[in-house]
DNA sequence: GCTAAATAGTTTAAAGTTAAACTAAATTAG
DNA sequence: CTAATTTAGTTTAACTTTAAACTATTTAGC
């Protein structure tokens, strides 16, 4: 085996096991940071539902459970789940599709909007607190990184 | 309000839009990551059940279930419940404790190490995919400050 | 020493997730 | 046009997790 053959193996190793390291440090700081935010939440939140208010806020004022079930990379039985959760708090609508007799789409309500801002409100302290330990600069290269992470995966999802 | 005031609140401002979004893209990482890891794992071995047996390759060849609950941040009953799962695989053994009546003893066995091993051959594949789409250099900075912000969830824990 | 409190682990009920089966509607192909 | 396939959403069964109740030990206090 060549010199460099044998360099580049050992950089493969290097990256695989640093790969695997960073999922692992993703992994449990998901675990923790959930926990956490969701206890933060108001009206007996869950973070898929809070995830699916947002989406609403962010991306866009309608859409089918469908799409939903893509954005938040969940089944859609999760999905009819949430809704129906979200539905009996009066955060949404859900109403039949007049284009489709087979799709639904779901609405966010002022409620839900407020509901929504709320909650960023009371999950305020948990993360001032984070951001109060973690240098701003250090956040600044790591959150562009990550999402380059997230769109590798997204788009070399099975 | 004094212009250094001012300046303050938006520094805090954009650092806590920044740790929001941090935990987002770290959430959907976790989300796709473990997904991808879980299903490539063998002998229907789960997350969970993979963390204990590399736990006991990596850290210690011994443990009771509660200690194994702390460092796998889940509860007892999660535990409970995830070595009934290897104990009934022969990956691990489940002994009451000599020096003490109420605790147990749980080790790896010769099997459960080489399950161990092997899912770590069954995942190179997803990882190896991935840390080609990714510069090494980029994970060499992004892991430790991974870490970090791992402790700082870590030491903060309620 | 004996009682009270703390600790270790299990069990249970409630909740959420997935995969697969199912219903209904829309497309496509012939 | 009709039959077969695909698509959208719901339901179901199995599983996992948590929080809380419970059992059994150990430790502390008096």
């Amino acid at each position: 085996m060549s010199k460099s053959m044998e360099q580049e193996k050992a950089d493969a190793n290097v990256s695989e096991e640093l790969v695997f390291r960073l999922f692992n440090e993703i992994g449990i700081i998901a675990q923790l940071s959930t926990t956490r935010f969701e206890r933060s939440l108001p009206y007996g939140m869950s973070r898929p539902q809070f995830s699916i208010l947002n989406w609403f806020c962010r991306v866009d004022d309608q859409a089918s459970p469908g799409r939903l079930a893509q954005a938040m990379e969940v089944t859609k039985g999760a999905i009819t789940n949430s809704l129906k959760k979200l539905e009996a708090k009066n955060f949404i609508t859900v109403s039949p599709d007049e284009n489709s007799g087979r799709q639904k789409v779901v609405r966010l309500t002022p409620e839900g909007r407020r509901a929504r801002d709320e909650a960023i409100l009371c999950a305020r302290p948990a993360f001032e607190q984070i951001s109060q330990s973690l240098p701003a600069e250090a956040l600044i290269t790591l959150v562009p990184e990550l999402e380059k992470i997230r769109k590798v995966l997204d788009e070399s999802r099975i």
